[in-house]
DNA sequence: AAGATAGGTGACCATATGGTCACATGTCAA
DNA sequence: TTGACATGTGACCATATGGTCACCTATCTT
């Protein structure tokens, strides 16, 4: 349907990041990796199903890598997608960022058209 | 409620980053600036209203800005929020040890690569 | 003035999403 | 082996979201 929707995986990251209590899980996970999900439980208002849903979105966006170890599960924190997301998407944003900006102030200030 | 959500700027700018068409709209901003509704219009598979609802998340975001001259309304990228945002969280995630990881996790998914 | 063009608004609908609960499985510790 | 602990599943609900439509205003052209 949407053919310019390339990359699924760039969706899925974009999509997971776009929640805040997934970003705040990040968070955490950053500050210390190896969590548990109780302990992650505890770390937010939010029940222990709710937080389940978050970290399968985050799971599923490769964001976060488990292990599993008895009845316990540790969630570790992968930057390799954002990373790609960055590299291959946000980098071409920024990078022209000076002239795309100064040309957008001459753009506004003068009654300049691009064609 | 959320306690954590210190800035809505970002949460604003991830939610509108989260959907394609507006990703995709952003790469024909990207690919040339100053085009009106009914220009981006004529490039998605959508109603003109469907696209204006984009634009309109878009522009709260910061992420377009625009500029209206007679029955027209141009649309300018504004890369400045993709920037902040990355700047303030995403380069803590990539600027740790990725090379490393990277390249572990090119060991792990190919190790017939390797010895 | 009349018609075409560009954009805007509010209601509306289907689906996606965030979150909870009852219940269930597997695991550790005494 | 009993009970507490850690996690998992499916149903369920309220709201958010993506998208369309009828209708409307403003501007340009002839």
């Amino acid at each position: 349907m949407v053919t310019y929707l390339r990359r699924m995986d760039d969706d899925r990251v974009f999509k997971a990041l776009a929640d805040p209590t997934r970003r705040f899980l990040l968070d955490l996970l950053f500050a210390r990796d190896g969590r548990t999900l109780s302990e992650l439980e505890s770390a937010v208002e939010m029940t222990r199903y709710g937080v389940m849903k978050h970290l399968r979105v985050l799971e599923d966006a490769g964001l976060v890598v488990t292990r599993r170890s008895g009845r316990e599960k540790f969630h570790f924190l992968n930057p390799v997608p954002i990373r790609e997301v960055h590299d291959r998407w946000i980098d071409k944003y920024t990078e022209r960022q000076v002239t795309a900006l100064m040309n957008l102030k001459k753009e506004l200030e003068s009654d300049h058209d691009q064609h």
